[in-house]
DNA sequence: GAAACCTGGACATCTAATATCCGGGATGTG
DNA sequence: CACATCCCGGATATTAGATGTCCAGGTTTC
């Protein structure tokens, strides 16, 4: 099981987002960590049909966040790129059981997709809980001059 | 983000494996399910290779639960067919930020990488809490008369 | 108008999950 | 012992999804 790395790009550029506050071009994001420009722009994008970021078009543009980094919560970002669906998918294998309905939907009533189901909530239930700025002042009791560095590197 | 299927059909196969005590051949398990017969086999060897099943070659064989039901967490089978390793994958990527380490390995000091790994051992603990005992227990006060039925279906 | 920047789709590539097949070994039965 | 049953594990397709690239449009600033 695995989680996409736009994910782990995504949470950092929200977090650099949160402390230049101005647009950032996505290009200047991608050289930042050296990825791969064009694909990183797809993980953005997604963060604005989200409504996580804003986009900017034109000279002075690029992606800022929509909203207050206390607003925008963990899970939030996953579900913009990974989408609402869960980890674990009940496929109603009981309804080629012996007995079973071949038409019914099983996701509600087998015990044990709703043992998964309720264990990968209490992880939603973490990421939700936990947000930008949460995150941002964990760095910053770390590295305090993580913010001005940020500034540095992406500020126009 | 998704989880492979075998581990919803090695569920279901364990659940029926502590209701029949017996061995049952890997065809009849795939054929109670209508499920490939060659792949599932696959999944069932890695139950053995994690001591979640017993074989039994020969006539009369198959497999069976190598533990009390009771002793069996959901999260030992998960861990059995998904292997160790988070669905979050720090790549270190600040490492490739101006003032950076390349060489260094953030997953145990980035804020980022740390939140992830919170919430998913938050999962984790949900899953290692449930075992197919309690699973079964569910299922049965839903359907009393299911570890009779299957049984039935799959003993010998 | 030109340059900077985002948008969205089409396309290529690579990896992992899914699925099949077969030769081999172990075990119980007659 | 001979045979049927059944597991073991490797080799090999097939497929879906993740990753990555490219380009032809827009929109905004200067």
């Amino acid at each position: 099981m695995r989680m996409g790395q736009g994910v782990e790009w995504a949470l950092h550029c929200c977090l650099n987002l949160a402390w230049v506050g101005a647009p950032v071009p996505g290009a200047r994001l991608a050289g930042h960590y050296d990825l791969p420009a064009a694909y990183l722009n797809k993980q953005l994008q997604a963060l604005v049909r989200a409504g996580i970021c804003d986009s900017v078009p034109g000279p002075r543009g690029g992606f800022r966040l929509a909203r207050e980094p206390g607003a925008v919560s963990l899970l939030d970002v996953v579900v913009a790129l990974e989408g609402p669906e869960e980890a674990f998918r009940c496929t109603s294998i009981l309804g080629a059981a012996p007995g079973g309905d071949p038409a019914a939907d099983y996701s509600g009533s087998c015990a044990i997709s709703l043992s998964m189901r309720s264990a990968e909530l209490a992880w939603r239930r973490e990421l939700a809980a936990r947000s930008l700025a949460d995150v941002a002042a964990d760095v910053v009791r770390h590295a305090p001059d993580a913010p001005q560095r940020v500034r540095a590197a992406l500020a126009p």
